[in-house]
DNA sequence: GTACTACTGGACTGTACGGTCCAGTAGCTA
DNA sequence: TAGCTACTGGACCGTACAGTCCAGTAGTAC
């Protein structure tokens, strides 16, 4: 029964994982990666809600069957391209993140997040939050997805900090989970600002004061 | 030529004031405005492209026509709603506000944005944030208007600092303009960590980021 | 080869949607 | 009263949508 705008109530079971069929050949799995891409993209394109499958299909390609082959509905396939979402934005910090274990990595992975933007002209926003805002009341599922997307991103910038709170760099009493907390929520709000904006200068600012906090646990000398 | 997901491209001219007729009798306005309440209500629980106007319609309640009257489309009516948001974010913190010229007003204010987080599950985030994710990208005088949401609301903030400068109370060398404008990322990035983990701790570390951050320019003794 | 399963193609269905149309009814001015 | 404008009602239209169906074609194991 396709009730329009109730299909992102979760139909199935509780448990995750009443996904369509995973394939089993090395087709079928390209296949289903090719829709997954091309979901994600016309999402981001259209938002999730105006994101039509036949549009999906177009871009993949691939038939209407293949699609309903692999994802039970549109919901099971927001809920691949949530995961795929996670992927894409964490994987692009990946040797940012790997710099993080010091002041000037720090600063380097900001400069690089407002590069970004400068590069977008402040469009966007954070996929991730896009996704959230989009599908986080109305789907549990995703949200909890999206969630462990954001932890994880978290966790990264934690164990950067903590590495620096070992090496002497932050003070020993220093909160990396707090610390880390507040990065993020600035990073997240500052590019909610610079997507309303158009203005990466709102991302600049935000986490300026993401530094300066840090900055105040730094050990002198 | 109704062609779905295009709806929210502006057609009209660029001069914003291409709305539909504004009523001149006093049931006209509150017709218009239970139109636009309705909508806001809508677009709350099912996002902006999944608020149908068949639905906006039996809840203002008004006719496909009183509709048409006073909007010149869908977009055009979002319009409205976003202008509407604004005005409800912003005239809900209007006491809290009136008291951000002091270190305790301050810290008032962000318990209470908490503690409101905690009253509604963390659900919800920023309904501001919300329109600007849903619609920012696609249509550019709701942008805008959601832009100056923000503006106004950090206005609030930096004449509360300013004030605070002023008084002493932050050291004179103090950037309002800067501590404005993180505090208010704290503030949206910890909402949209509190919408993805159900959990307003989340905003509360975030908005405890920004506090001692701005401890840091108060003046001592 | 046969048999079986994984996968693919695309026509089709029901419906909810944004938007249009026209015939009205209040309410105001004279 | 008449005449005018502001406003209201709801049937109607074309279409884009999610989801279904069934007949296929590859690939693989024997």
């Amino acid at each position: 029964m396709p009730l329009r705008n109730n299909w992102t109530v979760k139909s199935t079971n509780g448990i995750l994982g009443a996904m369509g069929l995973q394939p089993t050949t090395e087709r079928g799995r390209q296949t289903r990666q090719r829709i997954v891409a091309a979901a994600a993209e016309v999402v981001a394109e259209n938002g999730a809600l105006g994101a039509s499958l036949d549009e999906v299909g177009a871009r993949a390609p691939a038939s209407r069957s293949q699609l309903y082959h692999y994802f039970n509905d549109k919901a099971d396939l927001m809920r691949s391209v949530a995961d795929a979402t996670n992927e894409a934005v964490l994987e692009g910090q990946r040797d940012l993140f790997a710099g993080l274990d010091s002041w000037d990595g720090l600063v380097r992975w900001t400069d690089a997040l407002v590069e970004l933007q400068v590069q977008l002209g402040g469009r966007g926003g954070c996929p991730i939050a896009n996704l959230l805002g989009q599908l986080g009341e109305r789907d549990d599922d995703i949200r909890t997805v999206l969630a462990s997307g954001f932890d994880r991103w978290e966790a990264s910038i934690r164990d950067g900090l903590t590495t620096m709170i070992n090496a002497g760099e932050l003070r020993p009493d220093s909160d990396a989970d707090w610390l880390a907390a507040s990065t993020l929520a600035s990073l997240q709000g500052g590019l909610v600002l610079t997507q309303a904006r158009r203005d990466p200068r709102a991302l600049r600012r935000a986490l300026d004061g993401a530094l300066a906090l840090i900055g105040t646990h730094r050990s002198t000398g």
